[in-house]
RNA sequence: GGGCGGAUAGCUCAGCCGGUCAGAGCGCCUCGCUUACACCGAGGAGGUCACAGGUUCGAACCCUGUUCCGCCCA
């Protein structure tokens, strides 16, 4: 075996075998139960970003550990169009070559969304599987695919027929560089530094009135002024009306409750047409909307020519510059806000009116929130429940129509007469009255849509497939807090319609990783870190032990490769531990099968050791029920690090020397494979590729640890003698850290120290002359048996174990610093033990082992400060 | 404006239902190439758990308020 861990060269060679032996796969005709996942779709054009690593590491760890225990696992991969992404690439191409998708035509357009589907769709599997997942390629699904598309226009025509889909003007977040409705949750918002003008309009009847706006061009569409209901500065105005400048037009002042009377000037301008809250207002007050700006974001004012065709910001300028000339701006001011953008292309988004498709959500949403409530859909983080909540019972109804040539069309054809009608395949006639002069919808469906029935269409629906009836409903949905509307809620939604089935249990969110600085990873800031090569510098596994360690804690984490590096060092750790192993009891390749020790041959440090694996496993599988997957990481490296490496294996050392047949050699070699065996076992989920690789120097290794039982402790690890082994050899442990930590701060050189150790209190299960032999081989200390000769002392005590350790310094050595810093802890925990327990209420009222617990640490710290005071005063 | 979350060691973060001197990794300091690992081992320094009140025998943890930061919704 090498002396190091090198990644590069293993993974390779483990995906392929794991694909051989086809493990991704799922059978329909397995009898053991299933357990589901439904990848969610990336984009097929899209590279894998360290949100997805860290998303998809935590699924792979999932489906890992059900294999292991016996579940027929399905983790269906797939791959999202992404309309308005893909079709920005391929403009941005067309730019690039002088033309223009227009020029182009529509099935051109098509041939080179295919070409472009052809060159870089599935790179992102390639990128996955350098990752090691095991998703089941064989049942990987497009959302373009025919019979996905199927199941949308089968949805589509179900939510029309039943008249939950409608078409209407409502204003929309729109990109006038997409030429396309964006939906609410599509905005990324950016501060913008703007100025905001105070215009006075006059008020018809003498008088005047002051609005604050950051948009003064959009006052040429104003249809109203309004002001708060209990604003008593413009209580005599309600009901009057202003002309406006410039465009002459006379609109009412009105009051309404969406009106902040603490900003500008507590009256509001009011543009339905070019406004969300303006919109709302003006619907409430039934006042006209005008649209101003044009869908490609120009002026369109025609009887206003001066601004009539300038872009919006030009507008701006200019209509400020007339309204100075006719002295109606009061003053401008610096205004910091938000603006909405396009998150797709970064354009400035312009809220207008249009004519877009709808689904009626408040009806679809109960259902969805009933299963919440209920907990037959759980959350973890258990706080996303009430987001997911809140967002549900304040729904509104969803934009799903974009104006854009890429996606799914949206199936709705009209006739000559007049009649409009959804379908499922292509119509050439009417299907109420046999026109044959039908015009089909220009829009497509937002790419949600179709990914909110992902769960089910994957697996055939609306066929009542086998893979549907054996895989539907999945188990468990893992994603980010971002997607908790555009996905969760939507596929909740949509699978308790058409399947009558919640889509999945579980909901488990994982974190957002940001960058370093904390700011959020995009292109356009240059601060995205690869995943891959992070693969390249630590190795898939350092990676995936990461994701596990950071994706499940707090809501977002600072990216620090540091943390990575760790998980390398990590590996390489287990990587030597089973290297020395296999030179101590095999033949430097493969270890030997120790024949299984009866129990009384087993020594306090075996058991101590089977008892910290007992609690591993515990641990772990606890983590697993909780989705708690950062607190299984960090459990798997103390206890494969500090319990097993450091101690364990070190004492365990002592005895794999000696002859072979010799009964406490094969009880420590039996032990440390045991161990080991389990250690890789449970680490095999998050860290595959160098966990196969150990276990293949372990004795009748499986072709894949994928093919090994989840493990079980067993029982036996923690009966009561192997506790008391347990707690005595912690004992030992402490006993040893205080000797090395006195020697070091008497610098007793290389040398080793004489000391003197005398127990107080009953060993059981270590006997005393073992004891010494361990502490004088761990501690590299000598042990003398007088103690009372002693020049320094200390004294360890646990479990109602005490040591007097007296260390006889080899050299130097007359700082009693380190017994004078540890005397003065030793007093603030007696003064603060005490007075807890002469507090009358707490011997009464906290449980009696808290109690207990302080009173022996008092009694302890008590004995151990006498005897260290003695010391200090003999020799000071 | 409404809501959610965060503030713990120099840095990145754990700390579950309040209970036995507040933990890890990295970084830092001092030792050490003891034949698994120097990608290592041993030891050490370093914290007013954001701030102010409150509840409790007992608060990093629960409650109230304040400040700052992030996100979502409007």
């Amino acid at each position: 075996m090498e002396t190091t861990f090198d990644p590069t060269s293993v993974e390779l060679r483990w995906r392929q075998r794991w694909e051989e032996l086809g493990i991704g796969h799922a059978g329909v005709t397995s009898t053991r139960p299933t357990y589901v996942i439904a990848l969610p779709p990336p984009n097929i054009t899209g590279a894998l970003h360290m949100g997805h690593a860290c998303g998809f590491s935590i699924q792979d760890t999932l489906v890992r550990q059900k294999r292991m225990a016996g579940f027929e696992v399905e983790w269906c991969p797939g791959t999202d169009h992404a309309a308005i992404a893909t079709q920005n690439v391929i403009e941005r191409q067309l730019a690039d070559e002088g033309t223009t998708k227009e020029a182009l035509g529509r099935a051109a357009f098509q041939t080179r969304v295919d070409a472009w589907y052809e060159e870089y769709g599935g790179r992102i599997y390639e990128q996955m599987r350098r990752l090691g997942y095991t998703c089941d390629w064989a049942r990987s699904r497009f959302t373009l695919d025919p019979e996905y598309v199927r199941a949308i226009r089968v949805a589509f025509k179900a939510f029309f027929d039943e008249g939950l889909i409608y078409r209407g003007p409502r204003i929309v977040n729109w990109c006038p560089r997409d030429q396309s409705a964006i939906s609410d949750e599509e905005i990324e918002w950016q501060e913008h530094r703007d100025t905001l003008y105070y215009l006075r309009y006059p008020v018809d009847g003498g008088g005047d009135i002051v609005v604050a706006t950051v948009r003064p061009e959009t006052m040429l569409g104003d249809t109203g002024v309004a002001v708060s209901p209990g604003d008593a500065r413009y209580a005599g105005l309600v009901g009057r009306t202003v002309t406006l400048p410039l465009s002459g037009r006379q609109v009412p002042i009105v009051a309404d409750a969406a009106v902040k009377p603490e900003f500008g000037t507590g009256a509001l301008k009011v543009t339905p047409g070019h406004d969300p809250t303006d919109y709302e207002i003006g619907s409430r007050h039934n006042l006209e909307i005008i649209s101003v700006i044009a869908a490609d974001g120009t002026m369109n004012v025609p009887s206003l020519p001066q601004f009539d065709g300038l872009p919006a910001d030009d507008a701006r300028e200019a209509v400020v510059q007339a309204l100075r000339a006719q002295g109606v701006v009061v003053r401008a001011e610096e205004y910091v806000h938000d603006v909405g953008h396009c998150d797709r292309c970064g354009h400035v988004l312009e809220p207008l009116v249009s004519e877009q498709w709808w689904v009626r959500m408040h009806e679809l949403a109960q259902p969805g929130i009933a299963v919440v409530e209920s907990g037959e859909v759980t959350f973890h983080p258990r706080r996303y429940r009430d987001v997911y909540l809140t967002w549900m019972r304040n729904i509104r109804d969803w934009c799903i129509s974009r104006q854009i040539w890429l996606g799914h069309a949206i199936p709705v054809s009209r006739c000559g007469n007049g009649h409009t009608f959804a379908w499922i395949d292509e119509p050439t006639s009417c299907a109420e009255c046999g026109d044959t002069t039908l015009t089909n919808d220009p829009d497509v469906l937002d790419t949600w849509f179709s990914s909110a029935l992902w769960p089910f269409a994957i697996f055939g629906w609306p066929e009542q497939t086998e893979d549907l009836q054996h895989f539907y409903p999945t188990d468990v949905l893992v994603t980010g807090r971002d997607i908790i509307f555009l996905w969760v809620a939507r596929m909740i939604m949509t699978g308790l319609k058409f399947t009558d089935s919640k889509p999945f249990s579980t909901v488990m969110i994982t974190s957002i990783i940001q960058a370093a600085d904390g700011s959020r990873m995009s292109k356009s800031k240059g601060n995205v870190v690869d995943p891959l090569v992070m693969v390249d510098r630590y190795g898939a596994d350092a990676v995936r032990a990461w994701a596990a360690a950071v994706g499940t804690g707090s809501q977002d984490v600072r990216f620090d490769a540091d943390r990575i590096d760790a998980y390398r060092k990590f590996a390489n750790k287990v990587w030597n531990v089973t290297r020395l192993l296999a030179s101590r009891i095999g033949d430097g390749e493969v270890m030997r099968t120790p024949r299984t020790p009866d129990r009384s041959e087993l020594q306090a440090e075996d058991r101590w050791m089977l008892v910290e694996l007992a609690q591993l496993v515990a641990g772990v599988d606890e983590s697993f029920t909780t989705y708690r997957f950062h607190e299984a990481m960090n459990r798997l490296y103390d206890t494969t690090w500090h319990s097993y490496c450091d101690w364990y294996v070190e004492l365990a050392k002592l005895r794999l020397g000696g002859a072979v047949d010799d009964v406490s050699r094969n009880a420590a070699a039996w032990t440390a494979l045991t161990a080991l065996d389990v250690i890789l076992r449970l680490l095999h989920p998050f860290m595959p590729f160098l966990t196969e690789e150990c276990a293949q120097h372990l004795p009748d290794a499986a072709p894949t640890l994928q093919q090994r039982d989840w493990p079980s402790a067993d029982v036996r690890w923690s009966d009561e003698t192997s506790l008391r082994a347990h707690e005595e050899v912690g004992w030992l442990i402490e006993l040893v850290e205080r000797i090395r930590a006195l020697q070091q701060a008497r610098s007793t050189g290389g040398e080793r120290a004489r000391v003197s150790v005398v127990v107080s209190g009953e060993l059981r299960e270590l006997p005393l002359d073992r004891a010494a032999v361990l502490v004088s081989e761990r501690a590299r200390a000598q042990l003398v048996e007088a103690h009372t000769n002693g020049t320094k002392a200390d004294v360890v005590s646990a479990g109602g174990l005490r040591a007097h350790v007296v260390v006889q310094a080899a050299s130097g050595g007359s700082d009693r610093a380190h017994e004078r810093k540890r005397m003065a802890e030793l007093e603030q925990l007696i003064a603060r033990s005490t007075a807890q327990l002469s507090q009358a209420g707490f011997v009464k009222q906290a449980p009696p082992d808290v109690v207990e617990g302080v009173r022996r640490r008092l009694a302890d710290a008590q004995a151990e400060a006498a005897l260290l005071r003695t010391s200090l005063e003999a020799t000071p």
